[in-house]
DNA sequence: GTCTATATCGGGATAGAC
DNA sequence: GTCTATCCCGATATAGAC
């Protein structure tokens, strides 16, 4: 039993997240972020080499855990409408529950050294390439209508991730309210005269 | 004829957006701005008070801008389904003329100082309600399924924004296209069996 | 209206004791 | 593994000449 909480090296990330969601990481000095963790910021040097690589960790982490939960999507659904519906779903799930984390994720891309950089993008391009599979899947099975498939996977992910922005736990729609709204006005649209 | 091109003040706010665009606020130094204006960095200081009024100046009148468009639309036209279609055209048409600027106020709001950060929220709020406003009387007229407006305008404004972050004039795509594909999955939704 | 020179400060990172 | 002390640099902003 740790009476202390989590290990040093999960607080400094922790309070990272914290910082850089709030101000960014430019605007984040090293110094708050140990404050918050409870030591001195040249403590951190022990756990890890530099600034930077607190938020190449967090990016990582999260967008590795994105793609996994949607390659396990793919593994498991067949029907396009449940696979599209299923990653929806994983999509919001994970950006509501690390809603700090994945709005670094989605803002802090420009300050990330270009090998890091090029490592996210990475990331970001296979996740792309899942929702785009997902779709060319669906229009070649007549399920989904005709269309763009890279700019609707995009139209697709900016919209559910951007629920990470005003998502408040606690406020006027649970998780599963949210996810069902996006569910209709993705695969229904607004139209009521169909 | 002006030979040297827009007066120093408009050349100074244009490597602004340039930097800002590229390297985030905090990460532009001055001293950029100044070189790609042809300036020294202290010369800023005879036209701008301080190197936020930049910022401030290129997110308030784009978002003055946007405003206004949809403003225009919401007077000139009637019909819901017209009046959803014209603002989703106008949106995109402006978050790709002007995609570096609206790519800042999407993503530097943090940067701002307290007052200014409010005085932006409340044009982004203006937009919000007018977009809302669309949604709600198409909803009574019956032409727009019932469903959660808030969430819906945050859903549509946010893909709808986006494309500032992938758009490239003289790509694939024309603008005229893109507005198109948009329109078609905001109003009729993805599925086929419609 | 632009320059050079400089004040001032805060930030990331390092050295070395404990 | 954490501390104190400090280095060093780059940033915004100002002063004052031209």
């Amino acid at each position: 039993m740790r009476l202390e909480g989590a290990p040093m090296r999960e607080q400094i990330l922790e309070a990272a997240v914290q910082m850089f969601a709030e101000y960014g990481y430019h605007a984040a000095p090293l110094r708050d972020i140990a404050r918050i963790a409870g030591i001195q910021a040249a403590s951190i040097y022990h756990h890890y080499p530099n600034k930077q690589a607190l938020l190449v960790e967090i990016m990582e982490t999260h967008m590795v855990r994105l793609n996994a939960a949607l390659q396990h999507v793919l593994e498991v659904y067949d029907e396009p409408l449940q696979r599209l519906s299923e990653a929806i779903s994983s999509h919001i799930r994970l950006h509501t529950t690390y809603k700090n984390e994945f709005f670094i994720v989605d803002t802090e891309i420009r300050a990330l050294e270009p090998e890091n950089k090029a490592h996210i993008l990475a990331l970001r391009d296979t996740y792309e390439k899942l929702v785009q599979e997902i779709l060319r899947d669906g229009i070649e099975r007549k399920v989904f209508r005709p269309g763009d498939v890279k700019v609707t996977s995009y139209a697709i992910i900016a919209m559910c991730t951007e629920v990470a922005t005003w998502f408040r736990p606690g406020g006027r729609l649970s998780v599963l309210q949210v996810i069902e709204i996006y569910r209709q006005i993705i695969i229904e649209g607004l139209l009521a005269t169909h």
